[in-house]
DNA sequence: TTCTAAAATTGAGTCAATTCTGTTTTTGTG
DNA sequence: CACAAAAACAGAATTGACTCAATTTTAGAA
């Protein structure tokens, strides 16, 4: 049997995500009150914390299913990248910003990254560590097959290539994220003015 | 007249400073409470929130202090810097580096970290971006130094490369005061591994 | 069907950052 | 030396995340 407690779980492990996700969107993060989100959900304080260990792991799972919708986007140009290197690395990185912000608005973005910095012991932490190896894990993929086609020099340390990437895109984005102003456009074009000169020193 | 009224102040702010630094090593930065800070420091809570909008703020001028003095360190390698490309580099960042847990503990880096992603325009969050300026600043005029005197190509866009240099080194700091265990010999050698592929790509 | 242990829920209570309002101190002027 | 305005101080009150002891619900054995 499915058990009534485990969709009963299940269920509301869905309202209160629903809940908090129109919440955090409407108020932002501070402004989402946990009782308000409690309300909303039609469970009490209590049982909010029953499931989720703190605030900041009720947007940890909301940063999840973003950041996965990502990766298994990334997957389609890992196994088919554009012909050349500096258009590889643009797609890929293209998809990771271009999706961010669908679900996620900036502060919650930055919401999201300092409890990662500040907690990295709590669930979400952990989660988001997780989130960001598997990132480092898709353009070392990228990378190494753009040096299986040829299109990449073999003795280049697709390893350490990989987690530079990664981090300056990252760091990049998380500027990109405390600045409401900032463009992804432009967001962008400085990722790619930066890896050109990767680009330079990798491309066969 | 020097004031009374500003010599108070001064001393006020010296006074609260003092003991933040002192219980935020000593019990951490959630561990130290405003009011023990302002019993240390011999104020009212309300008198602390007149000097600082609040706590991340107290917490933000001890990290400017150390971020000044790394970036008065660096000036030395700056105007004098070892005569090849990945050595300048790895004595520039290695300063910062080692510098960083002179004042700070890891957890008030990530704090401190977290705070300036969290509220980027507070005070704190705008002078904190304003270091990180600094430091990219730095980082350039080193690459600019190394092209001048003839050990880089002048062909590089200098100014993309800081950025790329900088922007790693940064992440993978966050992530080494992500975790307690992790050691700075340990950083400063993954650091040097991914700038060896840049320091390929730009040596003459 | 009845009963009991385990699991889940509840919300009033705790704790600490921040706010707010009344008081005190400093300054500059007459 | 008053004195009034401005600046700074004090600490009680507020606020909101999180805890915990009591209560309710579910599962499944007899």
């Amino acid at each position: 049997m499915s058990g009534l407690r485990a969709r009963q779980k299940a269920d509301r492990h869905r309202r209160i995500i629903e809940a908090a996700a129109a919440l955090f969107r409407e108020a932002g993060y501070e402004g989402a009150k946990i009782e308000t989100i409690a309300a909303q959900a039609e469970v009490s304080i209590g049982t909010i914390y029953n499931y989720y260990e703190n605030k900041g792991d009720i947007l940890g799972a909301i940063v999840s299913m973003e950041v996965n919708e990502v990766l298994n986007a990334g997957r389609g140009v890992v196994a088919n990248p554009p012909a050349n290197v500096g258009d590889a690395l643009d797609t890929l990185l293209g998809i990771y910003i271009e999706h961010s912000l669908h679900y996620l608005s900036k502060e919650m973005w930055r919401q999201a990254m300092a409890i990662s910095t500040q907690l990295p012991d709590s669930p979400f932490g952990q989660a988001y560590s997780g989130l960001d190896r598997a990132l480092i894990e898709q353009i070392r993929a990228l990378i190494a097959r753009l040096q299986e086609i040829g299109l990449a020099r073999r003795d280049i340390d697709g390893s350490a290539l990989g987690e530079l990437i990664f981090n300056n895109m990252n760091m990049m984005f998380i500027e990109f994220v405390k600045r409401d102003e900032a463009r992804i456009a432009e967001l962008r074009a400085a990722i790619r003015r930066q890896n050109r000169i990767l680009v330079a020193a990798i491309a066969v």
